[in-house]
DNA sequence: GGCTGTGAACGGCTTCACAGCG
DNA sequence: CGCTGTGAAGCCGTTCACAGCC
């Protein structure tokens, strides 16, 4: 609503969390509900969450609690995913088609928007009921509908690539599943590679002597 | 080697990004590499590798640098991977079949262990070339085989019975992909949503007056 | 001189404690 | 009295600065 201060980005990361149990309070019936709930939900701790929507503004009402549309609302607004923007997604294959169907299938405020890949058989195919255009259209589809947003499934070769082109065409901020660090001073980058992912997780399952640790992730 | 210290979660989840950049360094016949080099790869400080590396001993040489071979081999030993643990997935889905390309073709050093899936359709069939088995069989057979790694590619509504199970069967880390919140005081376990990582994705990709923000992830 | 390993300083996120409204 | 909003304190990870080998 009102980013003032600077926003840490653990804050960011937890508003979709709330939002997603927000939606199940909606779909309850619930009207109002307190820091506290919201606590037990989501096993962060009240404080944390009443920090964190104060770094935009005044949502509650003292004694009561939120309200629980009102809040969805907000955070909606907040991630500004309230007007359904258009995700551009790069990569056809595996990994795709499962982002595709999140997309379609679940109400998450976004939209599914051009799917491109380089691979000829696939452009100008369709898949899972979306046109697939070919990579070499990237830069020109994203700046004609004016794409802020993309997700790349592509092989870590062609992600370099494929990256440059989006940023062409005027994207803010990528979800990167290549095994490639890509970076933008002007676009946020999220690198998020499955195989590492999984690698620091072999880690925590290792036996260990003393006693398991708890939580993290994300 | 020596986990002496508690060690940052940020730090292991850099370990595979290090090896990453090790193995191609690797590849392109590199004997010895500073972590100034790793640093220009990975875009993380110099100090930061040399204090993430040096929570687990001594591998460098002073005046030298690292020995490439030795430090991917300390890594995979850090990690628990130099043994190529299996991995149980539950789902075989889109997502849940990506995961297992990702690991039957890239040498990530894990190895797809079970693969289960609820569908009577899917189970005691096959995906990729491995046969999948019913959800009943969860707990036997990931007991049986000493499993200590999982992934969760279900639906929500299926996960957290799978988790049960999961965690009955020995398992002690899950990388959990359904939009529920998995947890378990002797678990590790890193709840992965994607439709919330998109979500957090568009906030960053709001265009906002000021300059854009940096970095961050994972 | 080069590069590692590490205590110290720094900064940012979380937890605590409580003031402020309803 | 209940619950939010927020300064203060605490904690943890990163950055700095430098001592210690090669």
């Amino acid at each position: 609503m009102k980013p003032t201060r600077r926003i840490p980005a653990a804050t960011i990361s937890r508003l979709p969390l709330y939002l997603r149990e927000l939606e199940e309070l909606t779909a309850g019936g619930e009207d109002v509900v307190s820091s506290r709930v919201l606590s037990d939900l989501t096993r962060f701790t009240s404080e944390q969450i009443r920090k964190d929507l104060a770094y935009f503004g005044a949502f509650g009402r003292r004694g009561i609690g939120y309200s629980v549309r009102h809040l969805a609302a907000s955070i909606r607004q907040i991630l500004g995913i309230a007007d359904e923007p258009e995700l551009a997604l790069v990569g056809a294959g595996r990994l795709g088609t499962a982002l595709l169907r999140y997309l379609s299938r679940r109400h998450a405020g976004l939209a599914v928007g051009p799917v491109f890949d380089s691979d000829p058989k696939k452009a100008m195919g369709s898949v899972e009921g979306y046109t697939v255009l070919p990579a070499d259209a990237i830069t020109e589809e994203v700046q004609r509908r004016q794409i802020r947003l993309a997700a790349i499934t592509v092989p870590a070769p062609a992600a370099a690539q494929v990256f440059a082109a989006l940023v062409a065409g005027g994207v803010r901020a990528v979800l990167n599943f290549a095994p490639v660090k890509l970076q933008h001073p002007d676009v946020f980058v999220n690198n998020l590679d499955l195989a590492t992912e999984l690698q620091a997780l072999a880690f925590y399952g290792q036996l260990r002597e003393g006693k398991a640790d708890e939580g993290a992730g994300a």
